[in-house]
DNA sequence: CGGAGGTTTGACTGCGCTCAACTGAGGTGG
DNA sequence: CCACCTCAGTTGAGCGCAGTCAAACCTCCG
């Protein structure tokens, strides 16, 4: 017996779209049950078809790929919410693994209902796509970070971007939120190595910016390292929500 | 009087997944016309909320996002059959610009229209998405270049997947395609400064791999620059076309 | 002929990497 | 209950890949 849409932790979050009645319904209908996992779990597989779709409900985890001599490079970090699993779902297969890294409850869907879902419900779709465009959008300026800013502005953009999606989330109180990576995760996401990250973010709480310790995020002044970070505070904007 | 679709230049290419004769007589109702720009002409401006979506029928072109410092990063290059302003169809914002870097031809759909798009023809709404997960798995490979590759690499990785992407497209003949860019381009692409990009090339060359130069790119060797480029060689896979 | 943009080369510098050692918090087993 | 291991974080020393600066060269074009 899963939780009905109807009851889902995510509705009542104000970073998403509301759906309507005959939304939830469909969705319950599409949705085949939960999964909970610990820290550390694998959900998907880089290079897998994986039979399945998830949005996360609770919990954070990771999407990263391995190159062959080793190095890790990780894609982002997900946050309630997330869609997981579009790659396999549409192009049967992922580029990139995702896992748990607290414990994470899951929506699962099933793939094979996954066309059915574009032929009956159009805005259902449009809401994937827009998904999917808001990943890219979202890439874009990773790119550009890792391309083109140095470690405190890369550390410092990412910082501000993480204490965002988190305020839109609330998970923030007294200007702390909930970071249970570890800065090799940091570092491999920004393309810098843990030393320097580690350097880096004692740099920024030597200025007072920051502090991050014991999987807690203190942020004391997001408009300067806004600023730091070469980037500047987005008024919250909704996303659709599966 | 524009170009029908089934006359469409792409429609032969074995790049792509033939449209069937119901789809290509929709798609030209989508279509709302033709349009040629000229080098360095602008086609999207990052920011902005653009009424028009394209597909490249000919030439080529770049993505690219400036950052408030003035760097520039370049997201992608753009080829015959990409799909240009997905962003600003859906989220009514584009996270980058696009540019001309040839004489291009584009095909014009109107964004009003989209969501007319999606209700109708689930089976295109299903290609569009597609396209969007190709270019959010293709992002992931990029961060991981830039992020984890080193220079040489990075180089010899990117030039084994546009090699390929010419290949697909029958751009290439003797080993040699069209390669309009600058070494400024591929510079800002990978994260890398003008001066290096332009050594590593001289060493790429230096050991017979490849040669660039008056905008054609010669490959020597496929299978040792994609072992220098830690990337393994794909089959050809077909993507969808709108 | 002069200017602009792209490519090439050399000299120097520095940001961030590697190597290495140490600390501290858990967890496990003798 | 402590010895031991592991894993994450921290700090210092030294180095190298790639950046910056600068100048020359080339081609195209007005």
């Amino acid at each position: 017996m899963t939780t009905q849409c109807r009851y889902c932790p995510l509705q009542r979050k104000d970073a998403f779209i509301p759906m309507s009645k005959e939304e939830l319904s469909f969705m319950e209908k599409f949705k085949s049950g939960e999964l909970t996992v610990e820290p550390g779990t694998p959900i998907l597989l880089e290079g897998s078809n994986a039979p399945q779709l998830y949005t996360a409900l609770t919990g954070m985890g990771i999407r990263d790929k391995t190159l062959e001599n080793g190095n890790r490079q990780v894609i982002s970090f997900v946050f309630p919410g997330d869609f997981i699993g579009l790659q396999a779902g549409i192009m049967g297969e992922m580029g990139h693994s995702v896992e748990a890294r607290t414990h994470m409850r899951l929506c699962v869907f099933n793939r094979s209902e996954f066309w059915n879902f574009f032929k009956s419900h159009p805005e259902r779709a449009f809401d994937i796509t827009w998904l999917a465009a808001i990943e890219e959008h979202f890439m874009g300026e990773v790119l550009a970070t890792i391309g083109q800013r140095t470690a405190i502005q890369a550390i410092a953009w990412a910082m501000v971007k993480i204490f965002e999606r988190g305020q839109s989330l609330g998970m923030v109180t007294h200007n702390q939120m909930p970071l249970p990576y570890s800065q090799r995760d940091l570092a491999d996401a920004l393309g810098l190595s843990v030393v320097h990250t580690n350097k880096t973010l004692g740099a920024l709480k030597e200025r007072q910016l920051l502090s991050w310790s014991d999987r807690v995020l203190q942020i004391n002044n997001l408009a300067a390292l806004a600023k730091v970070g070469m980037t500047s505070l987005e008024g919250r904007q909704k996303r659709p929500l599966l």
